[in-house]
DNA sequence: TTTCATTGTGACGATTCTGTAATAGAAATC
DNA sequence: GATTTCTATTACAGAATCGTCACAATGAAA
């Protein structure tokens, strides 16, 4: 079943669309400021975020950043014709929108297709003897967990969700500390791709699952 | 320069669409019915399809349907409100949809989303037995990887992207180093040809792919 | 407090890349 | 045929990239 966040304010919308939605068998959670919403997406990891744009605390398009960097979709919930709105919101990555009033069924329909284009966040990765699980936060080989800090997962996590990609230096940067704010060396990556390979390759010394690309970046082989 | 394909009845609308959407730097084809519509897809290979709902030979979502086979995405134009069209476009895998009467710029808006996400730039090519992937930065001849340096592979991109076109060596010196703006010599180029052909060419002496045109510059054949 | 893991950094070497110069070759022009 | 112009080839040195190690700072846990 696909958990949903509501961010919204207004009472009686989050109390109308909470029972359509349950109906339609999705799980709900709803909260009304930009920083319950954040919160909300780091713990209870929905499948889909709906967002209110013009909240009373904090705005739409800050809670759309923090879900992109979840890799969560957004679907955003704007008062009717309001084009400035749809046109920033859509530029800045959220993945549809839809204008108040909407008819239910339609913003169901359009959720359906965005999780359907999202690929369905999957909870479980597995990577040749490799578990990882995202609602647990374990890295499992052979029935085995395989302790990785915080920065190691979140970059194993990063190649998970672009698995044969490559992922440039700047991109895996950014990815990594870019939200903080504060830049980091160039290398300290290179150091945390090595760290990374010391766990989770079955010889680090000849890297199987996580490639350089020389002069291109890293791509974990999937 | 990303390629449209317009499938609409209306010829006003036909008309004002092309003429503002090439202004916004696309390359609109247009057709009227659904049987050229699936000519043109197969012809054209258009990196989006926009479609209106309502056509009258044939209708919409055949022409939809066709466009997922091809993994060609689609945004549909509909009569406003209509919500079944709606509901069903989007159940039937249509990338998005928008009601007329439209905004040019919302609509300029969600094309470019539908074609962020649909990370539409062509990851693929191919030319004769070589394999290029530019999510994964490969080069593969007969499933065996061809190592190209960072370099070489912009270079590669850049006659890919321009496939039978003769390039100016001073396009191409502008397209691998101008960014960096340091400039370098013009052998410098000459001597990349050859590192490349080295790695390309069946026959490095004798180039039957980049083909040297005497005085004008180079030209990839296919 | 002490201990310990995590995090970020600087330094070094190995490898590969990159740009240049010098020379050889081919094609056009006289 | 000789000359000029453009392109190809080769070899080389400096630069960049990447992997590895050791270590300091931080902060949490014991």
């Amino acid at each position: 079943m696909e958990k949903l966040l509501l961010v919204e304010d207004d009472p009686t919308l989050t109390r109308m669309l909470t029972s359509f939605l349950t109906a339609e068998n999705f799980q709900i959670t709803s909260v009304t400021g930009q920083k319950a919403a954040a919160d909300a997406m780091e713990a209870a990891r929905p499948d889909l975020a709906l967002v209110d744009i013009s909240l009373a605390q904090g705005n739409g398009f800050a809670v759309c950043a923090n879900a992109k960097e979840l890799g969560i979709p957004v679907i955003f919930l704007t008062a009717s014709s309001d084009e400035f709105s749809v046109v920033t919101g859509l530029d800045m990555g959220a993945d549809d929108y839809i204008s108040k009033p909407f008819r239910p069924r339609e913003l169901v329909s359009r959720i359906r297709s965005v999780l359907r284009r999202a690929g369905k966040r999957q909870s479980i990765f597995t990577l040749g003897d490799l578990t990882v699980d995202t609602d647990k936060g374990t890295v499992m080989r052979n029935r085995k967990e395989i302790y990785l800090s915080a920065l190691e997962y979140k970059l194993f996590l990063v190649f998970l969700n672009n698995r044969g990609q490559v992922l440039t230096r700047e991109k895996l940067l950014d990815e990594l500390w870019d939200s903080a704010g504060d830049y980091v060396g160039d290398n300290t990556l290179t150091v945390y791709i090595k760290r990374l390979r010391e766990k989770i390759e079955p010889d680090p010394q000849n890297p199987v699952l996580i490639k350089t690309v020389r002069g291109l970046g890293y791509r974990l082989e999937g």
